[in-house]
DNA sequence: GACAAGATTAGCT
DNA sequence: GCTAATCTTGTCT
C-alpha cells in the first residue's frame, strides 16, 4: 500500500479540518521487536481556548503542557485511574487544541495488540475505544510529546485516499460542550465506538 | 442483543 | 468530589 508521511504542516491546520483529514490514515508504532500499524476510524476535536471539555481551555498546566506546543505532537493523558487516551497536538505553538483518536482499525501486529491489551478474540473490540486503542499499541506516559513524524509513533496517509462517508455528532463522554458537533467518524464502519448515545448523526461528508 | 448501572482507578476539568 | 473509559453483571425485549 502506497503511503505518505503526514506532514508537519498538515498538523497545522485548524483543528477541525485535521480531525476529518485524519480518518482513514494509518498509525503506527515501531519497537524493536514488531511494528503495529492500523486505520485510524473515528476522531474528536477539542478546540483549545474556544471549547470549554478541551483540557487546554482554563490555563497551561504540567499536564496539559504538550497540547501548547506546535501542532503534530503527541498529547497522551492519563484517565479513571486506569486507562489513557491518545490525542495528536494541532494549530500554532500556544493554541491548546488537539484531536483526540477514538477508534481505530487494526491492519498489522493484530497478535501483538491482542497481547498487549490481553484480550484473546480478535473482533472489534479489541480497538473500538480511546483507552482500548491505547491499550492494544501500548501507549504511556512514555508516549507524551513525541513528534509524529520522526519519533515511533507516525501517521501516514494513503496516496490514494479510500472513499467514504464521514459522519458528524457530538463527542461522547462529556459535560460542557456536550452540544458542539465535533465527533467525526468513517461512517458504516465497524470499528467506531460502540454508543449508546452520540447515535444522532448531525451531517455526513462525501 | 440492547441497554443500564456499579466498581474500578489517581490526578486535577 | 469529579472525570474526554472500560469491564462485568443484571434486566428488558
Amino acid at each position: 500500500m502506497d503511503t505518505i508521511l503526514l506532514e508537519k504542516k498538515l498538523y497545522m491546520k485548524d483543528t477541525i479540518t485535521v480531525a476529518q483529514k485524519l480518518l482513514g490514515c494509518l498509525i503506527t508504532k515501531e519497537t524493536p521487536n514488531y511494528t503495529l500499524s492500523a486505520r485510524i476510524v473515528e476522531t474528536e476535536a477539542y478546540l483549545g481556548n474556544n471549547d470549554p471539555a478541551c483540557h487546554a481551555y482554563r490555563k497551561l498546566t504540567d499536564r496539559n503542557r504538550p497540547m501548547f506546543e506546535y501542532g503534530g505532537i503527541s498529547y497522551v493523558y492519563f484517565v479513571y485511574g486506569n486507562y489513557f487516551c491518545f490525542n495528536v497536538v494541532t494549530e500554532n505553538k500556544g493554541t491548546g487544541s488537539a484531536v483526540l483518536i477514538r477508534a481505530v482499525e487494526p491492519i498489522e501486529g493484530i497478535h501483538e495488540m491482542r497481547k498487549n491489551r490481553n484480550y484473546p478474540i480478535g473482533d472489534v473490540n479489541l480497538t473500538n475505544g480511546p483507552a482500548k486503542f491505547c491499550m492494544a499499541f501500548d501507549i504511556g506516559r512514555k508516549d507524551n510529546s513525541l513528534d509524529l513524524t520522526e519519533d515511533r509513533i507516525k501517521i501516514f496517509r494513503k496516496k490514494r485516499r479510500d472513499s467514504f462517508t464521514i459522519a458528524v455528532t457530538t463527542r461522547i463522554g462529556i459535560k460542557e460542550g456536550a452540544e458542539l458537533p465535533y465527533r467525526f467518524f468513517i461512517k458504516d464502519n465497524a470499528y467506531v465506538t460502540k454508543h449508546r448515545l452520540n447515535k444522532e448523526i448531525i451531517k455526513e461528508i462525501k
